[in-house]
DNA sequence: CGGCATCCTTTCTGATACTG
DNA sequence: CAGTATCAGAAAGGATGCCG
């Protein structure tokens, strides 16, 4: 489920700030490409790790924050990298 | 430094096993080939989560068990693993 | 038995162009 | 702004043969 280049970085992100627009985790996420975003996105809404909101706005505005289930794995990930900060 | 198919399990495995040899391993993870095991062990050895002995015997015989520090990274990975259980 | 080297396939990621 | 589509390259993984 948390496989890939950015989704790491995306969950620690929305555990960062509750709630991010797409084009606000583009640029804090240096480096990612529009179609990883959006492909990494759509892999953690699928396995419920994250919700997405669509205000149906104009211009376009959509928000992602971690759902009860991402906030459940939040815990385990940041212990993870705990230890991969403290070790090398 | 868990990245690759493999490196969980192997170290799921050694948790379980706190000794085992190469065959044994090998027969474990049904489905790896000689090239992913070896090259896995490898990098777990560099990552120093796992310690290898040659017994310098013959025929040959090497050993590999959780280092230390493995022994430290493993907690949080079955912490991972029980919510990858529990979730789907 | 444990491991290395080579070649080939699959998977992952990035760049670019385009849409409502 | 958010997203899709296509293509090309990089990276990961597997099959096979060989060695001491």
């Amino acid at each position: 489920m948390i496989r890939g280049r950015w989704k790491l970085p995306i969950l620690f992100r929305l555990y960062a700030d509750p709630s991010l627009r797409t084009s606000q985790l583009r640029r804090d996420m240096a480096g990612i490409s529009q179609k990883m975003l959006t492909q990494h996105l759509r892999e953690l809404e699928a396995d419920r790790l994250i919700e997405r909101t669509d205000f149906g706005e104009k211009p376009l505005r959509v928000e992602y924050r971690l759902s009860d289930r991402g906030k459940q794995l939040l815990p385990v990930l940041i212990a993870a990298r705990s230890f991969s900060l403290d070790h090398g």
